[in-house]
DNA sequence: GAAAACGCTACAATCGATTACATCTTGCGT
DNA sequence: ACGCAAGATGTAATCGATTGTAGCGTTTTC
């Protein structure tokens, strides 16, 4: 660690040079060749030691053709859900050697192109596409496998996906409320015409087939997993006529703004309406009343796919479709049976 | 967009033979050299457009030598606050065309050492700490300006760093507590031996002795910015002998978990005791009560930090320290004059 | 009319590693 | 002793771009 090497770095070569032999046997010692022994490779670690030397990633990755980094395509990074599993991304890729770049789409398609970009440019190995959406500049190429859906399917494209099944899930949650002894159960929906959401609103509608309740059309009312959302249709639902005893939401942070909206009324959860969130976020369990919600395993979704994604770029990828993951429902104290 | 080169991407040497130039020619008119004109970079851009050749990232970062990546190295992506500073940096970063990695870790050294790495490879142009630290591969280096430090201050360091007056902002909360009448106002602090902890008690403390109030020692009780912490921390608080009618915590987290253990207690908030909050992070819009709080510009300080950081790369680095942001204080509702 | 000036393009070196292939040593069997 | 295989190391091509310098053809200048 002299400092003889100011200002440039040391390369292979000056490792070579110091060492007495070639920069093949220093590159090959250093890759752990076997062909590579004894006292050569002492004195090839003795000299990487003495100047300090440290492999240059660009020349490495131009040579072997591998950026080993990927690229996850998150709509938004400060949205508590997505940030957990981009935690399980950021492990498993850490794990495997492999480094994680974001790219916040903030729903600007643009954007989301010029990330996009990445994958054709050979700066990524790969993607994870965490918006359900792909990205234009990706539409007509063949990038043989090398992007994967987490949590939102891709609509339109057969990419390998990682998510939960949506629509039991919201049925779980569906009969719960109904175990509780509920009859007019609302529905406050995610973004609308998003796949989850649809997917989560089919569920909510079988569990009340399968329990013999009418779907009531004036109990369902559009949210957009927001906090704000959830007030607004959750005031909706209220302003209605008869007034539900229980509502599944479509995010925790709907549960949140719907538990406010209930307040703002005058009345109380869950005493007078029951709320059930949906995701299981940090806060579901530390807000007042905790909620009662469905777990989905969100870093573990992002450590499958981050897998999954690794399988591809390796070649040994398995299947196109993984199972779906286990989600939990997760008993807290926003719902009670109704009065 | 033929499908000509299926299997190897299109190079520089394809589109010049299509083009009937060099690759000088190419690599000159698709950076915008004035040398190239007319005619020729007509038929240059019309080679590009049919063999859909865009330009390889490794082969013009190692040619380049730099990357136009930065990492930054976060204590924990999942926590809001600093989810909402990556969204900055993210922001400001894409804006100027560089990418963001992430490195979380979770408070493993070794994870940090790893991650610190990619600076000495090349693997990226320069860092961000997050997390008050310097990774210990990077202790006697002459990293020469590609390091910066956002939010906490990195000890023993003389970093470039983006901040908030921490001891101003701590003051202020305080003084805003006993303006509303409290005289007995306990502190919870957070992590012990952290920079940014030791400042927002050292401020409490200026305030107090600013307002001639006396500093009971019992009033001061350790956190750790977590729910949890500030749980067991409250109960401490409510424990000991004469309890206080406010309460600065040193985080949104903290404070909602010592109204959870106000209420846990038989009171209420801010009925018998207010409860103040630092970062007004999302959560503490929507919590019940809405926590009144000190906020941190957060998406500005991530941009900030980007910025400075890029002015290093580009060695156009102005000052090593820039003016401390501004901090604001939030009213809500969770502190109110003592009864 | 020769020389200088200029505009455009090509050649070739370079960035720093990896690796197929060639070469040189050794040791062993017979 | 000789031949041959196996082991260790070196040589040089390669990955795909950028860019200094040289070259060439045309126009300007005196």
């Amino acid at each position: 660690m002299t400092d003889r090497f100011v200002g440039s770095r040391p390369k292979m070569t000056d490792v070579a040079r110091l060492a007495g032999v070639s920069v093949a046997t220093v590159s090959r010692s250093l890759a752990g060749s076997p062909l590579v022994t004894g006292e050569t490779r002492e004195r090839i670690e003795a000299a990487v030691r003495e100047t300090g030397y440290v492999v240059n990633h660009m020349a490495q990755r131009l040579r072997l053709q591998e950026s080993r980094q990927i690229l996850a395509l998150v709509p938004d990074i400060a949205n508590p859900f997505f940030a957990e599993v981009l935690v399980g991304v950021e492990g498993a890729a850490h794990e495997a050697g492999f480094n994680v770049l974001i790219g916040n789409t903030a729903d600007d398609p643009r954007r989301a192109d010029l990330h996009a970009r990445q994958l054709l440019t050979g700066g990524v190995d790969g993607m994870l596409l965490m918006n359900g959406r792909l990205p234009d500049v990706l539409l007509g190429k063949a990038h043989d496998g090398r992007l994967v859906a987490v949590v939102e399917p891709v609509p339109g494209k057969k990419l390998p996906t990682v998510e939960i099944d949506q629509r039991a899930a919201a049925g779980a949650a569906t009969e719960y409320l109904a175990g509780l002894g509920h009859r007019r159960i609302a529905h406050i929906t995610g973004v609308v015409a998003s796949t989850v959401s649809d997917l989560r609103l089919r569920g909510y509608r079988d569990a009340l087939a399968r329990l013999g309740l009418a779907v009531d059309e004036h109990m369902i009312a559009a949210g957009d997993y927001t906090i704000a959302g959830g007030e607004h249709a959750m005031a909706r639902l209220l302003a209605s006529g008869e007034r539900p005893t229980a509502v599944f939401c479509s995010s925790d942070e709907t549960a949140i703004g719907a538990i406010k909206a209930i307040r703002a009324g005058g009345l109380s959860t869950p005493g007078d309406i029951s709320v059930m969130g949906f995701d299981d976020i940090q806060i579901a369990a530390a807000y007042d009343p905790p909620l009662t919600t469905i777990r989905q395993p969100k870093r573990l979704m992002g450590a499958e796919g981050f897998r999954l994604l690794a399988d591809r770029i390796a070649g040994t990828a398995s299947s196109v479709r993984s199972e779906p993951l286990p989600f939990e429902l997760v008993i807290r104290a926003s719902c009670a049976p109704p009065k």
